[in-house]
DNA sequence: CTTCAGGTACGATGCAAGTCGTACCTGAAG
DNA sequence: CTTCAGGTACGACTTGCATCGTACCTGAAG
């Protein structure tokens, strides 16, 4: 359980419900999108999505990420990085993952 | 395509977002966790949910399972039948039911 | 030190959505 | 015909949520 110390819900602990709820909004979808398309699992500072929304709202969008279990949030101060929980994911909802990639790319506008 | 008078989109059109959205709700995912456990695929009556919320409610669900494209409705007037589109969901976005079966029965209490 | 960019906390706002009350429709059974 | 259960249409209410404004914090660079 390295480099989490924003922590979301343990891999055993997350629920559905909460899942789909994070992944009901365009935005944190596109995220989610985004990441999971990415197979190194690599960091990613959360400016690096560009997404059309501010700061305050980019930090909303992120806790729900992070309190849904799909991504673990690192705090360097002042500074923030990303990262997916693929293996926690995949371990408990095996093909989710593989479901936001069957959604046309582009199709991220917001409403 | 066969007793399906009350349709939703087409295979191909079906939408990730509206799926999610769909799902997000308790009483909905519980509906689909239903269909999705009966392999059978049997046409069900829709008061065979016994959810607790009202008549006018329960339209408004399987109405929003409908144009999400998970169900169809078959209206018979005074009454309606609900079958889930298992074939159409595997073809669109393949896994997506094996999901609800990993949720533990019995959490589908309102909020 | 000051400055500045990245990020958070809190509150307010506006809109979408879940819920139900009332009224009405439909078809089957008396 | 009347009665009744299942279902819908419309509207009202309430809650949740996405969004942003203001203020504040953090750490790095001058």
């Amino acid at each position: 359980m390295a480099g989490r110390n924003l922590v979301g819900p343990e891999a055993d602990a997350l629920d559905l419900g909460a899942v789909f709820r994070a992944l009901a909004d365009e935005h944190r979808r596109s995220v989610m999108t985004e990441l999971a398309a990415d197979r190194s699992d690599s960091e990613r500072g959360c400016n690096s999505f560009d997404l059309p929304i501010s700061k305050q709202t980019q930090t909303h969008h992120f806790r729900v990420l992070r309190e849904a279990g799909l991504i673990d949030e690192i705090d360097y101060g002042n500074r923030k990085g990303i990262r997916l929980r693929r293996t926690d994911i995949e371990k408990r909802f095996p093909g989710l993952l593989a479901l936001l990639g069957e959604e046309p790319p582009g199709d991220t506008a917001p409403r």
